[in-house]
DNA sequence: AGACTTCGGTTACCGCAAGTAACAAGTTAG
DNA sequence: CTAACTTGTTACTTGCGGTAACCGAAGTCT
């Protein structure tokens, strides 16, 4: 049980490792999110306890799941928010990045989305606010951080950039999940849409006339 | 069985859903989002074929339950976006309305925000994207409707006061989500913040000297 | 009065999925 | 040859959603 040996086993698990992963995602690409360990555990040719010795229980290998994914979409994300151009630009581009990759494979996106499914009972002692999805919880702290190397907001930006990091993921996400379910307008508008409100058209929208101004 | 009869039977049913989803409720609150059918009707006093009953499914049950806290959250919210003031002092007082009623009862929030829950396997010709919640998307079209009545924004209004709807309530929801998890600092902070993120700030926002402009 | 439906309710069950225990090779080390 | 470890299996337990079948106490019809 020398160094080499021990190298070579754990190769050969983590090699095992993401073949079940791309079983896992086959399945539950086809299946939906409420996908049985059994049958993904069938699409990789083996038994349920296997799964279960190499992600101890759904939620570790769902976390695993979206992991991947979650990890894919971040980096595209980064690099259009990374792209050389203006801020305006970047913004409108970073969105459109979001927006595709929920329209090229909403399953994908519904995955994610979805993670906590408790299937007996699980955690009671709650912490009143952990149970955000993963994937915005990443997206909100990396916007944060990109805002605040880059702006200059004065005392507090820290504060102030997280909480417009996650407002702003927020806010790509439930419209971007509106917009896939209704589908009422194009990718570009909702994109332009979006920035403009960022931009602060609803503050500088006139009133209309007969009431009290919104 | 003429109609007195029928109405009295009716009143007496109505009486009893409500006491039992009165029940649901304290379960739900104590146990969080997974709680079962057992324990709920337990908690009534009666036994789990009497739930059926009256609500068909676990889904009918979650729905009945959510639809009272959903009503009422925006009631408030809708008072807080009627109330004569100008915009942003009205914009601040909604996104604090609903911040207030997130950090009171965080497991109503939990709850509301997590009512799918896939039982046994459900649908699987999904739409691909109606899985949103449904407190959000109410709240989405019911400020949609609200920006549209009173702002003017020319051509396209309708569309672009639904992406705006939808959008500001993801963000708020987002934000909220991270802030009762995180406390990062105060309500009223928080709401600055956003009114601020809404008001164009980033949009003015100087770059920080040494990187390309955000 | 006595038979007949009709609530409000219960027990006991089915099916299914998560998770586990216990066991059966094959492989390598000493 | 045996001991230990990896990889896999079968078969089980537990718990939940959902349902079928039964039960008793009312009111109703004749």
């Amino acid at each position: 049980m020398d160094t080499t040996q021990r190298t070579d086993q754990q190769r050969s698990a983590d090699r095992r490792r993401r073949e079940l992963l791309e079983a896992a995602d086959r399945v539950v690409l086809r299946d939906g999110p409420g996908a049985s360990m059994n049958a993904i555990a069938a699409e990789a040719g083996i038994t349920k306890p296997i799964l279960y010795r190499h992600f101890g229980d759904k939620g570790g290998l769902y976390a695993a799941l979206a992991k991947r994914h979650t990890d894919a979409l971040l980096d595209s994300l980064r690099a259009a928010l990374d792209a050389p151009a203006d801020r305006r630009e970047r913004v409108e581009s970073t969105l459109d990045t979001y927006l595709a990759a929920i329209e090229a494979r909403p399953q994908v996106y519904r995955f994610l989305m979805h993670p906590a499914e408790g299937g007996t009972q699980n955690d009671q002692g709650f912490d009143t606010g952990r149970h955000s999805i993963p994937l915005l919880r990443r997206m909100g702290e990396e916007l944060a951080q990109v805002i605040e190397e880059r702006l200059d907001l004065g005392p507090g930006t820290h504060e102030l950039a997280r909480v417009w990091g996650h407002g702003i993921v927020g806010m790509m996400h439930a419209a971007g999940d509106w917009w896939l379910g209704e589908r009422p307008c194009s990718r570009a508008e909702l994109v332009r849409s979006l920035a403009d409100l960022l931009w602060g058209r609803l503050a500088a929208a006139g009133d209309r006339m007969g009431g009290p101004g919104f």
